[in-house]
RNA sequence: CGGGGUAUAGCGCAGUCCGGUAGCGCAGUAGUUUUGGGAACUACAGGUCGCAGGUUCGAAUCCUGCUGCCCCGACCA
């Protein structure tokens, strides 16, 4: 992409409104426009980090077995009626009518609506199990908003529902998307830790958060130090096997970790000092297993192997991109702007032309161009007229991986230089050499 | 929902106390000189001063009401 003919309106001063880093930055490097409080416009960069996370979301729902579909955003009042939640769900609801007067709601989740599509055409044990998800919008009228996209009104979430025969299948269930979670966060360089939490207004017996650790998190979090080394699954993990997969979970559980609600001080103060670690985290997954909670009322049941109806056992699994995005920026960032971890970069390179104009450098930046951008290396190419100084602090601020920077100075003894932006250092080399440097860091 | 702020050009702000033709920096446009870590100069353009009433010869400024947004707390992916 040339960046004279992109849309990237960045900000030199950061708006007042933006009070954590992720918000300030996001603005600054033109990611994001707040319309009204808790509800913002992803702009072209944003948005190309929002698809990298889905992405990876998908591939790894996708490994673990779950299928896509997508379900709307607005749904019928009497659909929540039939779980008891229209009533219990309170004023985070946003309820709207339409013009036949008919009572509908932004959805905040989806429980009600996947159990009716599932109950609509499920009908034998032998369909199970089955795990369907989406990526959808989801809207919670938050009553204060705030921390730009981590706590917003409207927000992505990418929400899974699995259905099983018996309470055996859906701990099976539970777990592969445990495992899921844990390798989605991996791949984008997190280190995101499970918790055991409360259920909240899903309600049910089982549930985890995902948090991860960064300075500036929201809440406060207690866990033994060992995790910090634990490695996620490999892709090569099966699924399928039960008791592998179930490893994973026992060995991820077996150490204490707690969110401040689900603190228990004793019992972390019981462990020796040097084991215990105290840090600010941010929770960016849940999940929840729930039993017959809504299958029961909603009636959503299939014939077991017996003949008898029986109430599919459920649970439902969710991560929030849009707070992903930020949280990513929470825990990588510096002074001088974002760095993001490669998987979900907008951009895997920075092509700084120092001179623009001048028939050497402009010739060196346009081959680099184009055949990076042939070699599948996504390119953001600076080719604007400006000084190179704004352009460093422009390249600095939105965090690409790596920056080639290309002027008359270099050129003249054959090198340009290749800055790593997360460990600022730099190398001069030839165009060549970059080029290859560069195809070897996106294989 | 309780408490506290704030609203003036795209962004950051001054002006409000003490009423008298709306300003600064950055960003934008044109030109000149520049060009390896956010250039300088010249010129230009850009505002129903959040909204609605009121007081006054005259309101960004004083009074009344409303609204948006932000922060702290309680609540939450």
């Amino acid at each position: 992409m040339r960046l004279s003919r992109y849309f990237m309106p960045i900000l030199r001063e950061t708006p007042k409104e933006a009070e954590i880093v992720s918000h300030r930055l996001m603005l600054r490097a033109g990611m994001l426009r707040q319309e009204t409080a808790g509800i913002y416009a992803w702009l072209p960069l944003g948005l190309r980090v929002l698809n990298k996370i889905n992405a990876i979301v998908r591939e790894e729902q996708n490994r673990a077995g779950a299928i896509e579909l997508l379900m709307p955003t607005i749904q019928p009042a009497d659909l929540w009626r039939e779980s008891g939640r229209y009533d219990d769900y309170g004023k985070e609801m946003l309820r709207i009518k339409d013009r036949h007067e008919r009572e509908m709601l932004f959805g905040p989740t989806n429980e009600e609506m996947v159990t009716e599509i599932f109950r609509g055409y499920v009908r034998s044990y032998k369909d199970l199990p089955l795990n369907l998800y989406h990526i959808q919008w989801k809207f919670r009228d938050e009553v204060r908003p705030r921390f730009g996209v981590m706590r917003s009104r409207e927000f992505l979430m990418k929400d899974a529902y699995s259905f099983d025969i018996d309470a055996e299948g859906a701990k099976h269930s539970y777990a592969k998307m445990f495992v899921a979670y844990l390798r989605t966060f991996e791949r984008m360089g997190l280190k995101a830790i499970p918790m055991r939490a409360d259920t909240g207004p899903i309600g049910g017996s089982l549930s985890h958060e995902f948090i991860i650790l960064a300075n500036t998190g929201e809440s406060e979090v207690f866990c033994h130090k060992d995790f910090l080394d634990y490695e996620a699954p490999p892709a090569e993990i099966n699924f399928d096997d039960r008791a592998a997969v179930q490893d994973v979970v026992d060995r991820w559980t077996a150490l204490y970790a707690a969110t401040s609600e689900m603190h228990d001080a004793p019992a972390f103060e019981a462990l020796p000092e040097a084991e215990r670690v105290s840090a600010r985290g941010i929770e960016v997954g849940h999940i929840f297993s729930f039993g017959t909670k809504y299958s029961e009322p909603m009636r959503a049941v299939v014939n077991g192997p017996d003949g008898k109806e029986v109430p599919v056992q459920m649970g439902s699994y969710g991560i929030g991109p849009s707070r992903l995005a930020a949280a990513l920026i929470e825990a990588n960032h510096d002074e001088a702007g974002i760095i993001w971890p490669r998987a979900v970069a907008p951009f895997h390179v920075g092509l700084a032309n120092l001179k623009v104009g001048d028939a050497a450098t402009d010739a060196a930046c346009e081959d680099l161009y184009a055949r990076l951008t042939k070699a599948g290396v996504e390119v953001l190419y600076d080719d604007r007229d400006d000084r190179p100084g704004a352009k460093f602090a422009t390249l600095d601020l939105i965090g690409l991986p790596h920056q080639l920077i290309v002027g008359p100075k270099g050129l003249a003894s054959g090198e340009i230089e290749l800055k790593d932006r997360r460990t600022g250092a730099r190398e001069s080399l030839t165009p060549e050499a970059a080029f290859n440097r560069l195809l070897a860091a996106s294989a």
